[in-house]
Parts: structure tokens; sequence; C-alpha cells
DNA sequence: TACTTGACTGGAA
DNA sequence: GTTCCAGCCAAGT
């Protein structure tokens, strides 16, 4: 595999990323690594930083759930209009994160039946 | 070729 | 909860 098929592999994947779930640099890496043998949270974090400009970059951060740098505030607002589980400035990850092939609503396995609420 | 840098991460302090 | 540190890998100097 290229470096430039890797780029697009990332971007597309993070286009399946659906609204109010985020992905992080780790878990995007994680899945291609499977097709690419590569796997580099870091190399991920260079191509958003480089060509993350036509996907929605701000449905992905890192393993805390902080926001990117430099972006903070323009993700915050994104996710909030989204619905993204939130934690102050911070994605709550353990309701957020996101993996493709998983359904849509892995909910607490307490309150699936509640709408999620931002804390 | 060698060194530095960065939208990262997990573990230790 | 937070900050620090070592490991990581590609790209730029």
């Amino acid at each position: 595999m290229t470096p430039e098929e890797y780029v697009e592999q990332v971007l597309s994947l993070v286009e399946r990323i659906p609204p109010g779930r985020v992905m992080s640099y780790g878990a995007i890496a994680d899945q291609l690594a499977e097709r690419s043998g590569r796997e580099s949270a870091r190399l991920v974090g260079t191509i958003m930083a480089r060509h993350g400009g036509g996907v929605p970059w701000h449905r992905v951060v890192n393993s805390a759930g902080r926001l990117p740098p430099g972006h903070e505030r323009r993700a915050r607002e994104r996710l909030v209009a989204e619905g993204t589980p939130l934690r102050g400035d911070r994605v709550d990850m353990s309701r957020a994160a996101w993996t493709p092939g998983l359904s849509d609503d892995p909910a607490g396995p307490e309150d699936a039946s509640h709408p999620i609420r931002s804390r």
C-alpha cells in the first residue's frame, strides 16, 4: 500500500464516523493496520493535520478525548451541535467512541433506554 | 546521513 | 484528576 492510499483510507474511514460519535487516532490506526500492515497513531495525527480539511476532522480526537490543539473551540462547537457526549471540554470516550462494524448504539448496558445526555 | 518535530499513547509519578 | 517520559514513525531541515 502506498502512502497516498493510506491517506485515502484514513480519510474515508473518518467520513464513515456517524454524527455524535468519535474515534481516536489510535483506533483509526488500528483499523487500518489490518489492510496496510502499518499502525501509528502519530502518523494518523499527521495525516489529519495535513489532509483532514475535507472530512469531519472534529470527530477524531486523542485517546483521552482531548480536542485537536489549535482547533479546540471549533471542534467543541461542532461536537455539541451533533450531540456528542462531552465532559467539560473533553469527549466522553466511554460513550462516544465508535468502531466500524459495531452497533450504532452501544449505549451503556444500564441506560440504553434514554437519550444521550451531555454531562 | 543525522537530528528535530508532531492533531499520539500507555504507564509511572 | 494531572504532568512527565519513553517508544513510536514519517517528513522536513
